[in-house]
DNA sequence: AGCACGCCGACT
DNA sequence: GTCGGCGTGCTC
């Protein structure tokens, strides 16, 4: 017998490994691994979902006959999972703390997740006595299970009723993923044979003499679709079906790929000459692609230097070897533009994945990388799973990138997957930054990666001028926070002179809140331990976590003074205040609440593009990728915010914002001016970033990170508690804590348990453990106990989520 | 996850 | 005496 071991769709941490099956005779040649099938699990017997990941001839030792189950169907007819991709998952979910299950889910589109439902059997309706049953089956024999929609009271009734056998529970697991398909035509016969058949037709068959007409008139055309012919000339399905009768016309059908961009290719965008630096940078690549044997290249170019036009010619190369490649971006940068300029220079061969797609349109991208159809994959982290075939070349642009981690389970790191298929296919693999995370430009030093510098702009015009505006010592206007004399001037210059301005209020670590002046009471969530944050549109306060609204206060509700007014800076009041001093200006915003709707980032980004406002003002998301070349200007509002966070990465994470953003200054042939307000401008983030001195910056702060040992001289993994009842988080966070002291090794370092950076949320408490290690040979091990106690905490109802590498600590 | 088994409290 | 509460344990 030929047993099947799968990956049941249950995830927990007992049932987190395959389990064997039966596969009957008629589907022996049908199940091989990867293969998505249908397996019963558990008392009930109940159809689960599960993936194949091998399969074995039994060897009769080790299951009796009567233990093993057999599949029961199949839901794919070709694996999903190729052997590759199998093993990525398992390697994966053991990296991250997560379950296979998760993990396969997380590689493939939603579609392939399994819809279950659940439907009642009246076995025997004469023996029902009960007449709520008959009511519920009304004649039929066999109705939908909903849970919701049975009352309670008849859900023991039923239970009876189906340990008597009268009733039987039928499980259903329900295939997403359908293709679509369409019907095409071709002429079948020549154009003189059409032309006779039409003299032949009597003279009130006009429909026909216009089929053949057209036929005629078309006998060498390659395959159409049916539907397009119906509807640019007016034939009706059944006209179609009676020339195809008369062997006029052969149809067949074909998968469509819902393309998510119709976009016309006319010809192949030729490919930009390169500059010295990018050469040497690319001709490095080249040869690895060639060598064929894994390399990771960190390629270290300011901003403006031309790292995509390296991208493009190393995945061209990748190409011509007959290999496929990956590029990852950030979402927010992964704009139709971008694909453009993908799609320009590789045409049909691209597919693009990004979270707009519907998941109809994801799934007939994936199909076309699966197939070989597209070698070139474009997309945000997820891509990172795409099914091709002979990977030579991965690209990760702007690495450092948080969005490259998941922040809620299956934790992946994309650089992480990138790093592990990169050794399975011996492919190269690219990190572009202008601002690389510590770890990789450590790695770079070590030299586990080879670094490649862009220090030149490619419009060889120089970096912006740059300098800070102390705001404790500058003039500002009105006796304002939030602007200062110079940045005003500034802006004033450029209205003069045409040219555009963009400002960054960086909203990291900053909200704004209410605050009474007199009694320093500030409006808090009531589910939560954050303030909320002041609407000036709704004229309410929201809780930006959890969502919930109160109208504003006038009078305070502590000490019931009327000096109860909004404290801090939003992008609206920014806005507001900046339209005052400027009232000539054309001002854009652009933050969350301008862009929560689809399509309206580039909607807002296109009107800026054509000049259509002088500035544009938002938070963060304004500084990645844009490239304007009228902007003259960038001012960054307040610089420092940032900087307070309590994490180790704030230094890096400000140093990172401020050096992109500035970057958006003078890229075309104006020079370009940067100004940076903060209230601490002696702080080395700042003063770096001004200079625009990754190197410099990376030196000070790996100097701080080994004094304060943390990543990348440390690893770290964060534990999680999370429960309504703080005692129950405590808890839980102090046993574990304490446990693990005398399991790690002696120069392992636990911290904590302490609340979170955020205590309560939801109405829940969230306490944590942090980890620290260098090397921990029982670490492993520990982890894996630790995960079989969670189980027990969380049957109590206290959420445990383990974190490796957790990007944010606080 | 979901289902059964099992051992204690408040009902006919 | 039974019905049903949810703690515990198992699922090829």
């Amino acid at each position: 017998m030929l047993i099947a071991n799968v990956i049941v769709d249950v995830p927990t941490l007992q049932t987190n490994r395959p389990w064997a099956y039966g596969i009957p005779k008629q589907l022996q040649d049908v199940v091989t691994p990867g293969m998505r099938v249908q397996a019963p699990f558990g008392n009930g017997s109940r159809l689960l979902q599960g993936f194949v990941v091998s399969v074995e001839t039994d060897n009769f030792t080790e299951f009796s006959d009567k233990k093993l189950k057999l599949i029961q169907g199949v839901l794919d007819l070709e694996p999903v999972l190729n052997p590759e991709l199998i093993q990525l998952g398992q390697v994966m979910a053991k990296q991250n703390f997560a379950f296979q299950i998760s993990m396969f889910q997380t590689m493939l589109p939603n579609f392939f997740r399994a819809r279950y439902e659940k439907s009642l059997v009246l076995m025997e309706p004469s023996k029902v006595m009960d007449e709520r049953v008959h009511q519920l089956f009304a004649d039929r024999d066999e109705v939908a299970f909903n849970r919701e929609e049975i009352p309670d009271e008849l859900l023991s009734v039923l239970k009876r009723y189906q340990q008597q056998k009268i009733i039987k529970i039928h499980y259903h697991i329900k295939n997403q993923a359908k293709s679509k398909l369409v019907r095409q035509f071709k002429a079948q016969q020549t154009a003189e044979n059409y032309l006779r058949l039409r003299s032949e037709l009597k003279l009130s068959a006009t429909k026909q003499a216009r089929m053949l007409t057209y036929l005629s008139e078309h006998s060498n055309d390659e395959w159409r679709l049916v539907s397009a012919l119906e509807k640019e000339f007016n034939f009706s399905s059944q006209d179609v079906k009676k020339a195809e009768e008369k062997g006029w016309l052969q149809t067949e059908y074909v998968e469509a790929y819902r393309q998510p961009e119709t976009m016309n290719l006319s010809g192949y965008a030729q490919p930009l000459t390169l500059n010295f630096e990018q050469f040497e940078a690319y001709q490095t690549i080249q040869q690895a692609l060639i060598e064929q044997k894994k390399r990771t290249f960190l390629l270290e170019g300011v901003t403006g230097s031309g790292k995509t036009e390296v991208y493009l010619h190393s995945i061209a190369q990748a190409l011509e070897l007959g290999k496929s490649a990956i590029m990852l971006v950030p979402e927010i940068t992964l704009t139709p533009q971008m694909v453009q300029r993908v799609k320009g220079r590789f045409g049909a061969q691209v597919a693009v994945l990004h979270s707009g797609l519907s998941d109809g349109e994801r799934y007939d991208e994936w199909r076309r990388i699966n197939q070989g159809t597209a070698r070139v994959v474009v997309g945000a982290r997820s891509a990172i799973f795409a099914p091709v075939e002979n990977l030579g070349l991965i690209i990760i642009d702007e690495e450092h990138e948080n969005s490259y981690k998941q922040d809620d389970n299956p934790r992946y790191h994309a650089r992480e997957v990138a790093d592990w298929r990169a050794d399975f296919h011996q492919a190269t693999v690219v990190l572009g930054s202008a601002t690389p995370s510590l770890e990789s430009r450590a790695r770079a030093q070590k030299g586990i990666y080879t670094l490649l510098h862009l220090q030149q702009r490619v419009k060889n015009n120089s970096l912006p001028r740059a300098e800070i505006i102390d705001m404790t010592e500058s003039l500002k206007v009105n006796g304002d926070d939030l602007y200062s004399k110079k940045l005003i001037e500034a802006i004033k210059a450029r209205l003069v002179r045409h040219e555009q301005t963009v400002l960054m209020l960086n909203r990291r670590g900053y909200a704004n809140f209410m605050m009474c002046r007199d009694c320093g009471y500030v409006p808090m969530c009531p589910n939560c331990d954050l303030a909320m944050t002041v609407h000036a549109d709704t004229h309410r306060l929201e809780c930006h976590v959890c969502g919930a609204t109160q109208s504003l206060p006038y009078v305070c509700p502590q000490c019931h003074s009327k000096r109860i007014r909004p404290f801090g800076t939003g992008t609206q009041k920014a806005e507001m205040q900046l339209q005052k001093l400027l009232p000539q200006a054309k001002i854009l915003r652009m933050d969350n609440d301008t862009t929560r709707r689809k399509g309206s980032v580039e909607k807002l980004l296109t009107s800026f593009g054509r000049q259509e406002a002088d500035i544009l003002i938002g938070t963060q998301m304004i500084a990645k990728g844009l490239d304007f070349p009228n902007v003259t200007l960038v001012g960054v509002l307040n610089a420092d915010t940032s900087l307070r966070l309590p994490d180790f990465r704030a230094s890096e994470r400000t140093f990172q914002l401020i050096t992109q953003v500035a970057g958006r200054a003078g890229r075309a042939d104006k020079a370009g001016e940067v100004l940076i307000q903060t209230f601490n401008p002696q702080h080395y983030a700042i003063q770096l970033a001004k200079d625009q001195d990754y190197e410099r910056f990376y030196q000070q702060e790996m100097r701080l990170r080994h004094q304060w040992r943390y990543a990348p001289y440390y690893y770290s993994i964060q534990i999680k508690f999370v429960h309504a009842d703080e005692m129950q988080a405590v808890q839980a966070a102090m046993q574990t804590a304490e446990w693990l002291k005398n399991h790690v090794a002696d120069n392992t370092m636990i911290f904590g348990p302490a609340p979170s950076g955020v205590k309560r949320l939801k109405n829940k408490y969230h306490y944590q453990v942090l980890i620290r290690y260098q090397h921990d040979a029982q670490l492993e091990q520990a982890m894996t106990q630790l995960m079989d106690d969670a189980q027990k905490w969380q049957a109590k109802g206290v959420q445990i989520s383990i974190d490796r590498d957790p990007l944010n600590i606080g």
